[in-house]
DNA sequence: GCATGATCATGC
DNA sequence: GCATGATCATGC
């Protein structure tokens, strides 16, 4: 059969039409005679199998987009399905290698980021991790564009970005320091993907540029006319993005006026009476002072993966408790590398604090501010997690257990990382995970959940106090 | 007093 | 039933 007789380059709704087939089948079912008339033999990955066998071109150049005449780039993508039943992304989507050495001379609008990706061909098929990916079913295809309101605040990442090379730190560059659009590490950490940046010596991790996991979902829900009313905007008019601020600074102007008020004064400037008791009463505050419903979610930090923390500092600004993350289960961090590590992705993220201080029995709100973790304090994690699937690999769980039956273990401790350990986060003692090795000690094969936590004396000097 | 371990309470 | 934010209990 003849590739070019399927659709007409030139076109994008050809190309749409042919890609729409794609639809509620697989990659096996639909080009199996074109796969054995290659010879596949298993090699490739699915969007290069994608690309080959259905829409059969040969890749262009890496600058122009895979479809060139009619300017839109093809881009395949995971799903996995939550226990309502629910899409999301499973993970975020990788774009365009970052040319350190060129894309400092580049304007946004210019850019070679935006030449190729201003209009995608998105295929979302579910993973499924028995499945040979040939058989995924694929559940969702459709073209997008970036929507101003977006596209203002991802041309803001991609300055951001840009910027900080400019300024010699490519080494340094997180997906925490941007919104929607990140810089993400791509290919091995090993020497060989280390790549030269032009304003410093020290070589800096390939990256490229990524659209984050959270607005990825965003693209889903959209394409697949799900969105619920669930959403509120703090950028309700978007000629604020105009303003010469940071989108950080226009998120923190909101909370400033109410520096130094109690909780009650705050409520009572909103004309709330909030139960002070439950669960989501910081979440609430929160939504006021930024003008969104209280029962909705903030649709700019879900775009952007932000996690929200709300910490309540003592006097002497140590908070007054660690900060928790959620529980890991010990079967799948020991097959897990660092480098595709949930905690890497959790510290890697877009933080948003919000810090409460005590006053006598006043709780005041003292500030707020954006954060991403150092790169150099992420290694310092890194040790606890190196640490703590060293202990569970080896089954040395528990080093005692106490006449009131408290275990003692040998899971990192908070004296021993500045950054980052591990403690319970269960139920009770009884609410567990299985363990891969049983414990030496007590020959548990299962154990209470744990998770990692940041430590408060880190909260207050690298965070509060930064 | 604080680090570590254990558990509670809410909300979905 | 479970995740998550919050708090309590133990022991050095």
């Amino acid at each position: 059969m003849n590739d070019k007789a399927k659709f007409d380059l030139k076109s994008v709704d050809s190309i749409l039409e042919y890609a729409y087939k794609l639809k509620n089948t697989t990659l096996r079912k639909i080009c199996s005679s074109q796969i054995e008339e290659h010879g596949y033999q298993g090699k490739g990955n699915y969007g290069q199998v994608l690309e080959k066998y259905y829409f059969g071109y040969k890749p262009n150049s890496v600058s122009d987009p895979d479809f060139k005449e009619a300017g839109i780039e093809l881009k395949s993508s995971p799903l996995k399905l939550l226990q309502n039943g629910e899409y999301r992304s499973k993970e975020r989507l990788v774009l365009n290698i970052i040319n350190y050495l060129e894309v400092h001379k580049e304007e946004f609008e210019n850019s070679s980021f935006w030449h190729k990706n201003a209009h995608l061909l998105l295929v979302f098929y579910l993973h499924e991790a028995e499945k040979d990916f040939l058989d995924y079913d694929i559940k969702l295809v459709d073209d997008w564009r970036y929507p101003d309101e977006d596209l203002k605040i991802i041309k803001r990442d991609w300055e951001a970005i840009v910027q900080k090379i400019k300024n010699g730190k490519a080494h340094e560059l997180s997906e925490g320091d941007t919104f929607y659009l990140g810089a993400c590490t791509k290919g091995s950490t090993a020497a060989k993907s280390m790549r030269e940046q032009p304003f410093n010596n020290e070589k800096a991790k390939q990256r490229a540029f990524s659209l984050k996991q959270g607005y990825v979902n965003h693209i889903i829900s959209k394409i697949s006319n799900e969105e619920k009313g669930v959403y509120g905007k703090i950028f309700n008019v978007p000629e604020i993005l105009e303003f010469p601020e940071s989108i950080e600074e226009l998120v923190e102007a909101n909370f400033i006026p109410f520096y130094g008020l109690t909780l009650n004064q705050i409520e009572k400037n909103f004309g709330l009476s909030l139960n002070n008791n439950a669960k989501n009463y910081f979440a609430n505050l929160t939504n006021a002072i930024l003008g969104i419903e209280l029962d909705k979610k903030i649709e700019e930090f879900e775009k952007a993966d932000i996690i929200v923390k709300t910490v309540r500092l003592q006097e002497n600004n140590l908070p007054k408790e660690n900060i928790s993350f959620p529980t890991f289960k010990y079967t799948e961090l020991i097959q897990m590398d660092w480098e595709d590590s949930e905690f890497k992705n959790i510290l890697e993220s877009k933080f948003f604090f919000v810090f409460y201080q005590y006053e006598g029995d006043d709780l005041i709100l003292k500030k707020v501010l954006f954060w991403n973790m150092p790169q150099s304090d992420i290694l310092e994690a890194k040790i606890v997690w190196n640490r703590m699937k060293d202990t569970i690999t080896k089954g040395n769980i528990v080093k005692e257990v106490t006449e009131k039956g408290i275990r003692k273990t040998y899971f990192p401790k908070q004296l021993e990382n500045r950054v980052s350990h591990v403690r319970p986060h269960a139920r009770n003692a009884s609410d567990t995970y299985p363990l891969p090795v049983a414990d030496n000690l007590t020959g548990l094969t299962e154990y209470t959940k744990h998770c990692f936590w940041l430590n408060t004396g880190y909260i207050r000097d690298e965070i509060f106090l930064k």
